[in-house]
DNA sequence: AAAGCGCATTTTGCATGCAAAACTTGTTTG
DNA sequence: CAAACAAGTTTTGCATGCAAAATGCGCTTT
């Protein structure tokens, strides 16, 4: 138990709560019990629920006026849907990076680029997910539009649970390598136009292939 | 006053507040006290509070630790930032509302297409910028992406502010009736890759005419 | 034995209370 | 005269208390 910064502990509950629920550690439509909350974060109700508002507003958790909140559950329609605005913003990403990237920038995206590739030689999946979130998420960084970023990163908490639990047929992973490849390439290039499409379709695929696979709970409506 | 619903009081009080902010009534930059607006809705801090929270995530206000609220405002550079995201997701409904949408969808479209050719005719900009925003908002729903529309919602709010202020340049009121045309017309087609550009350029075009109208409070920084 | 009903317990939602931080203002000091 | 300081006031942040709604459970009724 870290002792918690009084100064913003709405904050700290918000952060904490957040990382309960895309670990995985609060099971998505599960009931939130405000008092078991409480005792394990250390704190009374009134930040608890301030941050529940907030989880509520961020799409995390469902309100249920006078029956508490759920952890939101996510249909294989929500995942879809999510990703696909989230393609839509990547692309969107990538055509303004290409505008203002600097050289290093690139060189360091390709040197993880390699990293990426040497985790793929391994067949380190955890490692390549991870490389592979940093290397789009250095392109969005890159965009230098803040709300770009804030509203893909808003959307890719919600679908970060479903994120990495599907599993992809074979030869999706070499066909994905070969796509950053091409992806680095009209970044290098400064072709906007061309990563747009690249990225875009370099999501849209996985929602393909995501699709094929999900298995989830029903809907994220009441369950009586 | 009407008379506040007792079961979801920070509901109400999230949208008294977000009227109040978006209808200017409480200004960009200034400081939000608590005891004030308790007293305006008669309601008691707690609900306040946690609506605070929620606007705050929602980007409408900014929160300074130990020093209250203020009411966030929008600089030159987020408002551009805001419109390329939702020229993104417009383009994007466009391109999802043609593989959806239905004739009499389309018929309706048209119906309110001519209704605003009307107020063009008449001059009347408020009564045309209702239209407008009714054909958008129907484009997007049209697009059957729940997600995409609350995206869009939030992004929109955040701007509703100063979206219509801008003084547009002579000849600009034409050019987007025609925009308008074409865009009404690859949607009638179901023309996703065409509708998806012209929407993307007809909003681009509404950010560089902003841009050169737009003046500002400074930043959304402390202001001392 | 299954369905309906009423009471006790739990949980939610809001109001209020209290300590700490920030702002004000009048005064002092270099 | 300007800057710094200090006490009083206000405001913020969180904890707690209380009423209403919901939930659970044993009982009755058929």
């Amino acid at each position: 138990m870290t002792p918690i910064d009084r100064s913003s502990l709405h904050a700290e509950v918000v952060s904490r709560l957040r990382a309960a629920i895309v670990d995985g550690e609060l099971a998505p439509g599960a009931r939130v019990n405000e008092r078991e909350l409480c005792e394990r974060f250390g704190v009374s109700r009134t930040p608890l629920r301030e941050a529940l508002k907030v989880m509520a507003s961020e799409g995390l958790v469902v309100l249920l006026p006078n029956r508490g909140a759920r952890v939101a559950t996510l249909t294989r329609a929500d995942i879809e849907n999510t990703f696909k605005v989230m393609a839509c913003l990547e692309a969107l990403s990538g055509e303004l990076a290409c505008a203002r990237i600097t050289d290093e920038e690139i060189a360091e995206l390709r040197a993880l680029h390699y990293e990426m590739l040497a985790q793929h030689a391994r067949r380190d999946l955890p490692a390549y997910y991870r490389l592979n979130e940093r290397i789009h998420h250095m392109i969005l960084m890159a965009s230098g539009n803040p709300v770009l970023i804030a509203t893909h990163a808003g959307l890719a908490l919600r679908i970060r649970r479903a994120r990495y639990v599907a599993d992809m047929p074979h030869g999706w992973w070499d066909q994905a390598v070969r796509e950053h490849e091409r992806i680095l390439d009209a970044l290098t290039r400064r072709d906007g136009a061309a990563i747009a499409v690249l990225l875009r379709q370099h999501l849209e695929r996985k929602i393909d292939l995501m699709a094929r696979s999900a298995d989830d709970v029903p809907e994220t409506s009441t369950a009586a």
